[in-house]
DNA sequence: ATAAAACTTGAAGTTGACTTTAAGTCAAGC
DNA sequence: GCTTGACTTAAAGTCAACTTCAAGTTTTAT
């Protein structure tokens, strides 16, 4: 199966542009052109686009992403190498989650307070103080 | 109680330069210039960094968190406005925090394929496949 | 009194991840 | 055979969030 640029721009919610991109830094690789223009993508395209799609999530620049891709060849040399990459990068995207948390919290009590702020404007009542929360 | 630039910066893990630029920027306001030089800033300063920093975490871009710091300078006229910004940012920070439990789920399940590999090539017997997982 | 350290300014530079632009190519339909 | 539309290229532009730089000022130590 094969697929124009279009195709995959649509599968991935991605502009055509960035895949093009991401071929001129290294992600995609061995895209044939017909006629030597047009780009054609198979199913290895689509795997490393879903791979790519899930590194990001977890917030791999795109050169880890790249260099995972580069080791990845030849996995059984660079095994270790791949294993450290990713142990890594689990570590920083736990600490990332814990900040996200503490940033969560940090809004659900503005949110609290701003939804008591409101109540209190509506019932012509004293405003509540942020440190009572 | 005053601090300098330096005291500030060690405080919150800041570069001076990046202290400046947020009040250029306008994230920190009336900061006061001894002998007209150099910058004195007070408990008002650090309240302001603590809130950018957990604003920070839950991935507010800079300029929303300027909004609301002057949103807030008149919460009676703004809460309404304020109540939707934060609950707006509480909905991009859950859709981030599911992305990256996503991303981090994908990389434990590679860190576990390349430790089995580990495994696998240490006692010489066959590679894992990625699909047995 | 002088030099070094710590700070100041405005402007320019950097990084990552794209996006836009301008000029060109090619197949398809009228 | 000409236009349209989908694609191509290389290069330049954008955006956020800083960082670095060059040149100047002030405080502190010798």
């Amino acid at each position: 199966m094969s697929y124009t640029i279009t195709e995959l721009s649509k599968m991935f919610y991605l502009p055509a542009s960035t895949i093009r991109y991401y071929e001129k830094i290294g992600l995609l690789e061995n895209v044939e052109h017909i006629n030597s223009y047009r780009r054609v993508y198979d199913e290895s395209h689509v795997d490393r686009l879903t791979a790519i799609e899930c590194f990001k999530k977890a917030l791999l620049p795109l050169a880890e992403i790249r260099a995972f891709f580069t080791y990845e060849k030849d996995m059984v040399a660079n095994h270790e190498k791949i294993l450290d990459m990713m142990k890594t990068q689990e570590e920083k995207t736990l600490e990332t989650m814990k900040d996200l948390e503490a940033g969560l919290t940090h809004l659900q009590k503005k949110i609290r307070y701003y939804s008591l702020i409101n109540e209190a404007i509506k019932n012509d009542s004293p405003l509540p103080n942020w440190n009572d929360l």
